[in-house]
DNA sequence: GTGAAAGCGCTAACAG
DNA sequence: CTGTTAGCGCTTTCAC
């Protein structure tokens, strides 16, 4: 029963006119006649007539798709990212093709050669956090088919339609520091997940660059490598109470370890922030929950989506044969002082 | 510099083979000697041959994709239906477009058509809260093209191809204010938006059914119509708070205002849950955060996007000749019962 | 202003 | 086991 659409060639039929014009007339291209014209476009719209994309794309060598490859589509992060990309895509009408590496670098490469197959116009990647080699980025590069990767970049894989768009991690955290010693903190600790990922070095050297920057000495008992959880940031903080002399700040590198903290202080009596401030990085939805608020510092992941889409299109059009790469973009972050930072 | 990919015909042509073996070969045809599935295996390796997707779809029919169109791609629950979705169309060899109506029936309508140019297989979608008529579904059914909706489904629109996963938010309010009333409640609140929308009008029922079945009566005051935002939560206790019987229960339609009333609670020197216990419903991320942790109501929405999927499956595979249209699937939600509604 | 013809890359029926 | 042929639906020269 399955109705079959009507095609290019059935319009041509019941007008008596060629398959050429029909197309013509339905890109409302100049040297068709708007007799024509609109004779085809009131049949086009009786038969419910839907161009088959796959079609044209084959035949123009474009598909008007961008992929996106994401390592998942959970938490707070990558759904903004992902609408971020989405909208603007469909701003500059792209259709967009979303995999999912779920961490995995072989199902990344899967990905991959899924979408070169699909024939994408462009990628939007951001690494699976098991990624270690990339090989499987080389075919991309070497088609040609222009990659971004964003916030989870590979940082020596070049080309001339290769780029990048992440966020300036260090600043951010930068930022923080130096609106705690502000707030006149001078004890600051620190919490950090491991420093081979890029995100926690970058926001662990912001800590400490801005310390130094302010005279202020870099004390390793205030630095806790912790699990960045809700439980991870109780629990480091339980500890940096019980030094002899304890902290007056926190600077989590994220927010759920810095509720954590939150959590730990007000069960040892203390005061946020009176006694310690506490400061989270992300800017989840949730900050705005706790009591009292806590301040962050966001990400602009939106901004993110949408930048790395622009990027794309700047490469889109301008070819492979320009000058040199274009620029990995870097983001600005913005620190947000809420209630868990700010002093009076 | 566009390093055209190999095709089939360039394999053919080195090979010395025709373009139909190359193509049997490179899908494991059984009548194809392995010794020429191997050469060809093996160039194709070499020439990192990528077999175009546009043009097997094209060709066989079948783009061997799904469309998916949700309202937005932010929040909790879409971001996380789309993962679901994803998942389980990747494990099943399904290539995921998504589209965003951004809550306008407009763009939605174009979502559609341009999922339908896109050959998709079958369409997988959440309604647009301004969407009032469904003539852009027409089509889709015309075209016999497998739809389910999700979450927010159109009631009164069926056909031979179209089905439907939703949530029983009836099922879960009741569930709730069983709990509440196990806990000895007996004068309990209920937060509600507007009971135009489906959701509220099912948990709004759920709670009333649920006091009428334990011999409780229903109290106009303590039905809130209330904005379903933290602050919105957070007025509407105040003013519960300052009946001249005060209830000793809250049930909220989110999770957003159950906050906002634990806030008030606590505000006002009451306790939680001793004085008044609160339920939300949603299981946010959030709901583990708070002091106390927020009872609520799970909507499994990961289980959600994958029975979407498994259903559309179902229908792609048994045609649209099958008795009568596949029956809607309703899930159970599960009430997580928290400390916030804890008695003892 | 319109038509004829060719072909994007692949697959499937049919023939040997 | 392999090749020939035809064509999915569309666009785009090139003619007229």
């Amino acid at each position: 029963m399955a109705n079959r659409r009507a095609s290019i060639t059935d319009l041509a039929k019941t007008l008596g006119l060629s398959p050429s014009t029909i197309s013509r007339a339905l890109s409302d291209h100049d040297d068709v006649s708007e007799a024509t014209k609109a004779r085809v476009r009131q049949l086009a719209e009786e038969l419910h007539y839907q161009p088959n994309q796959l079609a044209a794309a084959l035949r123009r060598g474009r598909s008007n798709t961008l992929g996106v490859l994401v390592p998942h589509i959970t938490g707070h992060f990558f759904p903004q990212v992902v609408h971020g990309i989405a909208t603007e895509a469909a701003k500059l009408g792209f259709n967009v093709m979303i995999c999912q590496s779920n961490e995995d670098s072989r199902q990344e490469q899967k990905n991959i050669d899924l979408l070169m197959n699909s024939q994408v116009e462009g990628i939007l990647v951001s690494l699976a956090n098991t990624t270690h080699s990339f090989g499987h980025f080389e075919a991309v590069r070497q088609q040609n088919i222009p990659l971004v990767f964003f916030d989870r970049v590979v940082e020596d894989f070049s080309g001339s339609n290769v780029s990048a768009v992440m966020i300036d991690d260090y600043q951010g955290a930068y930022q923080v520091v130096t609106h705690l010693i502000e707030q006149g903190c001078t004890r600051i600790a620190h919490f950090t997940g491991p420093l081979h990922l890029n995100i926690h070095k970058n926001r662990h050297q912001g800590y400490r660059d801005a310390l130094q920057a302010h005279g202020l000495p870099i004390d390793d008992e205030l630095i806790m490598f912790c699990e960045m959880s809700q439980k991870g940031g109780t629990a480091a903080m339980r500890q940096l109470l019980k030094l002899p002399q304890r902290p007056d700040a926190v600077f989590s590198s994220n927010d759920l370890a810095a509720i954590g903290a939150i959590q730990a202080v007000k069960s040892a009596r203390l005061r946020v922030p009176k006694d310690i401030a506490v400061v989270g990085f992300s800017n989840e939805m949730f900050t705005m929950l706790t009591e009292p608020m806590l301040s962050s510092v966001d990400q602009r992941c939106e901004q993110m989506g949408k930048t790395a889409v622009q990027l794309l299109q700047k490469m889109l059009k301008s070819g492979p044969n320009r000058q040199g790469p274009p620029k990995p973009i870097v983001l600005k972050p913005k620190l947000l002082v809420r209630e868990s930072s700010q002093k009076r």
